[in-house]
DNA sequence: TTGCTTTTTACAATCGATTGCAGGCAGGCT
DNA sequence: AGCCTGCCTGCAATCGATTGTAAAAAGCAA
């Protein structure tokens, strides 16, 4: 079955008695009318009689425009990052393009190596999740000239376009959600100063509050991972006196306030309402629901994928960037705070108070946003 | 900053006052020894200096081998399958190649569409997850004479390698647990049939039962979708008299099986055990926690990588298949059967009784497995 | 020095498709 | 008839790297 000799453009040109160059013009749709009519159609009948398939490397490597895009993600297994990579290889398809994955992790001289071996592949442009607030990833793109846009993070210095969603606007959503509750000690759990994400969530956090009226208390996490989330808010719980809620930056650190809360004997949303942020697939299944801020991650990447098929047809002067609004999810982890009537621990039959299994240690650290 | 001329080898000939197939034997390990060492030296530095990058089109489009492996999935999204692909671009990263993606959906034209553009790209081999027991893309595969692997699902035929979990084992696993505990009247919630994860999880767990003298009782599910599985359990609920366990073939149909379970203002394990099949991300956060059978997708995606640059390399006459060994996680979801004291529904306070939200339409059907 | 082997390097073809340029041919016009 | 215009098609170079073969240079023995 396999076909000995691959069927090329000279192998057309043979088997229907013109040119190759005349085939190629035949088969393109843009200078088809450079071919008269009953010769094109003898040329398309061949080449689906024969079966011929074009190489696009031969193509590529001629034109310079290989129909290939890279793409860089932290952690490709990543309930955040999937969704992103499912809507960029979505729009990348529609429009004839394909996407070249690359599963970089956090190492920024391995992110960059894998950006080198893309450009050697010759792509045709780039889609970064990886980018930190001061990227030297980024500087190298452009100092190799190679079209870039960012999705879900972005750089501080605002170089080159980006995807995101309203960090802040989100934060926000988070805020007044609790204060409409009745909550006015708000703690906050943050993600990595370092990510985009994370600084801007923090002071979209703080922006609220003071808009609120009301001091603001924060913790870090170094990073977005379950296990991160707790020792920040164990130092909530034990440094904020009269603390009614948590708003976490990310669906990871909210399960981890989830395992802090249990620790300490405490209920959610009884003692303590939560937050999250992401709306991660079946977090609408865990004990109790999550109230999280939705971020749509598929029309993330579909977004970043289509700025960045313009600006490779533009001529990458565009450089936008647009911002994606969140949406508030209610669910069973937020509701009215206590008053005063001290801090209730309720043990339901056979089970753990907030049905949590016991903490699992995950192999691989989940990253996240 | 761009450099305007991009260094190409005949540019660094130049600069080296050689000649490029002299800079193209010193770039490469394997053929530097052909040249005098110095001269190797001097050429390496000029590279280093000017920055030279090769251009691996046009080294693939010479050579034949372009580096680049197609992976083809039902849903990248899908905590089944992006783990997969994290494993194999884990594998491929290593060994300098490059997952090219395209997530097809169960639409087989698609599929043969994505096949035939990923092999215009000359591809040097592809992985399919989305393979029915008989399928029409391996066959078009193999017509075009590439190297393929097939993972997490195989075809009938056994034309090509793959590598899968052992299933059948898996679902022995979850009758011998709940056989175990006491239960004797057990459903079973089937994947679909063409596939060969429904087929073999179904026949697994009709052998299992029948080497405990107990009969077996199939309900089938028209996709792997949480919403699917709520049909056929109510059927097993309403036509299984004394049933006291359903055994999923998925985790997905599993939580659909929740889903039915409260419709029915039943309780689990109270009143039904529950088992699910993959043990994907946060079902042991789910309410009650999930007992599910554990297949390591990520191992599956790195030995399906491997066997296809093997085949590669090899000539592609090996065709093998790799079954990976699967786990019982014994978590909350299974329990003694509530021996004939009737069904009991208990009512926490404020929410519903098995924390279940209401149930929610997902816009993407969830494929899976 | 001659003759022969062994390095080392240059030449040129090649992979397959694209495209600027020129030439051929037909038809229309004067 | 002569000339011009416009439509098709062929020619050949090109993208950048690889590689078989030939030639040049170097080394060595007699």
């Amino acid at each position: 079955m396999a076909p000995s000799p691959p069927i090329t453009l000279k192998r057309l040109a043979e088997a229907t008695g013109v040119h190759p160059s005349t085939v190629s013009r035949a088969l393109n749709e843009k200078t088809r009318h450079l071919v008269a009519a009953d010769v094109a159609e003898r040329i398309l009948a061949a080449a689906q009689a024969l079966g011929y398939t074009p190489n696009r490397l031969a193509a590529s490597l001629r034109t310079g425009r290989s129909r290939l895009i890279g793409v860089i993600l932290p952690d490709i297994a990543n309930p955040v990052f999937s969704p992103i990579l499912g809507g960029i290889a979505e729009v990348l398809a529609a429009a004839g393009y394909s996407p070249v994955v690359a599963d970089a992790g956090d190492d920024t001289s391995l992110q960059t190596l894998f950006v080198d071996n893309l450009i050697n592949h010759q792509v045709d442009g780039l889609i970064l999740a990886t980018v930190t607030r001061e990227d030297g990833v980024v500087s190298h793109c452009l100092a190799r000239g190679v079209p870039v846009v960012l999705v879900n993070r972005f750089e501080q210095r605002g170089r080159v376009s980006a995807v995101v969603s309203d960090d802040a606007a989100g934060m926000c959503l988070a805020v007044d959600h609790v204060v409409a509750q009745g909550h006015a000690v708000i703690g906050h759990v943050a993600g990595p100063h370092h990510l985009s994400t994370g600084e801007l969530r923090r002071s979209g956090y703080g922006a609220a509050m003071a808009r609120h009226g009301l001091a603001p208390h924060v913790e870090e996490a170094e990073r977005y991972a379950r296990e991160a989330g707790i020792g920040p808010a164990l130092r909530l719980l034990d440094t904020v006196p009269g603390l009614t809620a948590i708003l976490a930056a990310n669906d990871l650190l909210a399960l981890g306030v989830y395992d802090a809360l249990h620790s300490r004997g405490l209920s959610c949303p009884g003692d303590i309402s939560v937050v999250g942020h992401n709306d991660m697939p079946l977090v609408d299944l865990v004990a109790p629901p999550l109230t999280t801020v939705r971020i749509s991650h598929r029309d993330m990447g579909r977004e970043a994928a289509r700025l960045l098929l313009e600006e490779i047809a533009d001529g990458a002067d565009v450089r936008r960037r647009i911002v994606l609004p969140p949406e508030l999810v209610t669910r069973a982890s937020t509701g009215r705070p206590s008053g005063g009537a001290g801090r209730r621990f309720v043990t339901p039959l056979g089970g753990r108070p907030d049905g949590l299994p016991p903490f699992r240690r995950q192999k691989r650290p989940g990253l996240g946003d």
